[in-house]
DNA sequence: TTGGCTTATCGGGAATTTTCGATATCTTTG
DNA sequence: CAAAGATATCGAAAATTCCCGATAAGCCAA
């Protein structure tokens, strides 16, 4: 866990937007093609560029930032990559705060 | 809580370094002048420039970003700024990433 | 009030981040 | 295999951050 790439991860409003947008995939997101039903696999970069109206360059460089920092993680499936939020991160990284910062 | 501006004062190496040192002031810094008793009030700048060896100037910013996010709070007594934690305010910003990040 | 500390602020060069358009890569389909 | 769609990567301009030295401002002692 490193937590300088963390912070900086965190540290745009966008990216957080992404991130908060994750946690009601059917809130925010239509909904999505055949095999993943509901959105168990994530949501695909097409929908979340949608949503925030930047580039797709942008999102797809955003999200590659928060997967590196460990936040979310990406899966591949066919042409799409669907994005989903690594809660289990998210939480450790809120007990380090509480506990070693 | 400015969770931007707090993720922007987090994500550099040497300010985490300062709230890390924060949390145990006698075991990094020599003691301090008479009215102080221990570190009641916080380490001063000073000591922290020490301990760091970066400029007076780059301490002393680091120091305002870290109070501007509401990290640690200043308290002037003499001559002397003393820093110190705001535990609250870390607990607090652990909590939220825990449940709204 | 003058001089000596301590801390804050200013101005700036170097490095990093932001965001884009263009292009490359990967996957599916015809 | 070729074309089309989704995503990733590249190159770059503008904005921001990093960190410094110089200077200002606040406080105390003589």
């Amino acid at each position: 866990m490193n937590k300088v790439e963390i912070f900086k991860a965190l540290s745009n409003k966008t990216r957080l937007q992404i991130l908060n947008m994750l946690r009601e995939p059917d809130r925010y997101f239509p909904p999505q093609q055949a095999g993943d039903s509901a959105f168990g696999l994530g949501v695909c970069v097409g929908h979340i560029q949608q949503k925030l109206g930047l580039s797709q360059s942008t999102v797809s460089e955003y999200l590659a930032t928060l997967q590196r920092a460990g936040l979310i993680t990406a899966t591949r499936s066919g042409q799409w990559t669907y994005y989903k939020r690594d809660e289990a991160a998210i939480q450790r990284l809120g007990e380090t705060i509480r506990q070693e910062l």
